[in-house]
Formats: structure tokens, C-alpha cells, sequence
DNA sequence: CTGGAATTGTTAATCTTTTCATAAACTCTT
DNA sequence: AAGAGTTTATGAAAAGATTAACAATTCCAG
């Protein structure tokens, strides 16, 4: 299969693509040419033509890109044409804050489970999902076949979490502690805590 | 200036050994090769030595890197010994989190400043932080000379709070809200919607 | 104090990614 | 319907990044 050998660069640059595209689209433009995208992406034209042509013409000589064709194609390829089941490990105020973030179920995220270890929160139902105990988490992820996690307990508990994740089956965790994770090949791993982009960036300044 | 080459890739990574060495510093190791830092993080020794090696040499042929040195210098690189001023603008629930993040002060970052447009939450406390009305960014932001924002308001008033803040000199914007910001070369932006990392992932999945 | 084991720093080779350049395809105006 | 002006798709060239390989050091055991 073609997708196998398309370098992880280019998939990291399609979401953005996406992003644009959905904002041209609700401000009703039916097409777009590789140059325009490139000029607001802070690209060149000619990587986001390469970028797309990985997987067929979409394009068309004179004119551009249609922008819902594009978008859709670009959708099926980073299979968001269906709803992905996401849990999440640990209700502090990060992971509350992102259990109300609106931002996933409106791009076909949706998370539908919860859990932590504080007794206290343990219960309570948050944007309409009830915090279950972390004990629990194995069986339920287990169960209903949960490919994706969101981490955000303390450092300390985090690996373990992650390997008790991992044996149940989840296939790609999100990880937002500031925590070197070691997995197993086979798991995608997102290292997405809010320090580590400061830190990248306080060497440009 | 040596640094002005240093590839992007490498300054990437910077973050992430700083990382796993302040886990060892914890555990109360002495040193570390490049061998077990690289199958820690999942990379090749080759890899990291080269990447260290941009710097200088802080190695040592058959013991391999003192891990208290070796933090020290990539913190001086990444301009990591001094604190850093950060606004925030967006007291949303995902502001509020950020805000009450320790992660950000225990290595050098510091909220300093935050705004929001609701009445209902300007004038709160969070995190020990007044929220002002955003009528007031400009000109605190100018005033303070802050370098950094943290951006969290809704997508349709990104980009225009964006040009707000680099017209009064913020050089780099962390933006978490879904939207394709243009900003002028020599500004830095790093996209960390949550969504985005999760588009890239379910590629694979 | 010597020899074997471990580990770095660096050069060269390989592999990947980006950019360039241009033929082919399409649109629009007259 | 012809010609001028756009714009894509793509193969080839250039630039960039990773990996392999190994001489040069250092450590440690005996």
C-alpha cells in the first residue's frame, strides 16, 4: 500500500492543511491554488503541491484546488471520516479543562471515559462524562477496544499508567506530563506537554 | 555565531534530553551514556551524540556524559537559565488550566499577565493572577516588553488579539486555539491545538 | 602499570526532504 | 477559437538529516 512509505513530515503538515481549508471554507471559497495556501501556511507552493500529490491529483492546472474535494480527500486519508472513542487518565485541571474542550467532538474525537484516583472527583460527572476510578480503567479500556489515550496525571504515576494503557490495547497515547515515556514499537507516542514548545522556542529568542 | 546553523530538528530535541536528564538528575544518577539516553527517548546514539556535539563536547570516551554538566550546558543553549515573562490571553477554561500549571514556573516560565474580554471573569484571581480586560493588552504587553504569549481565545478572534500582541513586540505565541494564524517572518508560532497532534496520529492508526 | 572493555566525537556514506524547473492542462478575453 | 496568462504534477537536482564506522580516550580489574 502506497501510505506506507509517506514520510511522517508530510503527515504532520496535513492537519494544518485541513485547518486552513475548513477556515476557507466557511468563508465560502470554492477553490484555492497551491500558492495561496503556501503564502498563509508560511510554506512554499511547491511542498504543498508535492505534499498533496502523495496521494493522487486533486489539483487542477489553471484553476487550483477545489476546496471541499480537497478537504474531504485530505479527511479520508487522515481517517477522520468516522468517530475515534478517546479515554482519558487523570481529572486534574488540565484534563478537566480538555474534557470541556469542544474543539474534539466537533472534529470527530470524542472522549468517553474518565478516570483518577482522588476519591474526591471520583463520581462527578464532567461535560457529561462520570469520573470513574482508575482501577477500573484496564477493564473498561479493555472492553469497549479504546485505541487512543489522553495522559494527564503527576509525573510520578505516569509510566505506570501508560504500561497498564498499553497492555489493554491502546494504541496511541497523548502524553501532556512532563514525562519521558518509554514504549513499545507499534505505539504512537504525542509528547504534547505545554513546556516542551516554550523550551524549543526560548533558543530563538 | 555558531547557533544560527544549528538545525531545527536538533533544537526539537534539546527539549526532550533536558527531560529524561532532570528524571536521571532525580534518581540520583552521576552519569548517563548515549547509548541508554537514546533507548530511553527512542532514538540512535548516533543521534544524540551528533546533537550534542553541535555544542561542544561534554562527553567522556568510556563514561559517557556527566548528567549534571551536560543539563546545565543544554539549559545555557536553550536560554533556560534565566526566567521567562509570559502573558496569556483567553481566560477560557483552558487558560485557567495553564494558569494554574505548575510545570510552567518550576522551569522558568512565568505567567505574568493575563486577559480575557468577559466581565464576569475580569478582576478574578487565578492562580494569584489578576485577570485585566483586554482593552488593557496592549498597552501592559508594550509596557512590560514580554516576550512570550500564550494564546487561548476562541478561534475567531485569534488572529486579530495576534497582530494586537506582535504590534506591541511579542516575539513568540504558543497557539492552542484551531486556527491558522499568519504572523511575519522573525515571529516564532508553535500550533499546539490538541487536535492537530490527534489528526497526525490516527493517520497511522 | 598493562590490557581489555566501554564510550565519545567525527568523518564519510546513506537516506530523506525540499526546491527547482518545465511540460501539460485549464481559463478567460477578445 | 486562438493566444495570453495561470496553475498543477512530477522528475531531477540540491540541500539536509540520519546512520554507520572507527580512531582516540578513558576506566577498571588484576
Amino acid at each position: 500500500m502506497k501510505r506506507l512509505t509517506i514520510p511522517e513530515v508530510v503527515v504532520a503538515r496535513l492537519p494544518l492543511y485541513t485547518q486552513k481549508l475548513n477556515q476557507l471554507l466557511r468563508e465560502g471559497r470554492e477553490s484555492v491554488s497551491s500558492q495561496e495556501m503556501a503564502d498563509h501556511l508560511g510554506i512554499t507552493s511547491a511542498q504543498f503541491r508535492k505534499d498533496i500529490s502523495f496521494f493522487g491529483g486533486f489539483g487542477k492546472q489553471g484553476t487550483g484546488y477545489n476546496v471541499i474535494k480537497l478537504l474531504e480527500s485530505l479527511r479520508s486519508v487522515l481517517n477522520l471520516d468516522r468517530i475515534w472513542e478517546v479515554a482519558l487518565v487523570g481529572v486534574g485541571r488540565l484534563g478537566q479543562a480538555l474534557m470541556s474542550y469542544h474543539g474534539f467532538s466537533s472534529t470527530g474525537f470524542e472522549i468517553v471515559m474518565a478516570f483518577d484516583n482522588d476519591p474526591e472527583i471520583i463520581g462527578k460527572s464532567i461535560a457529561g462524562i462520570k469520573v470513574l476510578d482508575v482501577k477500573e480503567m484496564q477493564k473498561q479500556i479493555c472492553h469497549r477496544e479504546i485505541p487512543i489515550a489522553i495522559l494527564t496525571v503527576p509525573a510520578a504515576s505516569a509510566q505506570e499508567i501508560a504500561d497498564q494503557m498499553i497492555a489493554c490495547g491502546v494504541k496511541a497515547i497523548m502524553n501532556y506530563t512532563p514525562t519521558t515515556l518509554k514504549v513499545p514499537k507499534g505505539i504512537r507516542l504525542a509528547n504534547i506537554d505545554p513546556v516542551l514548545s516554550l523550551q524549543t522556542i526560548t533558543f530563538y529568542l
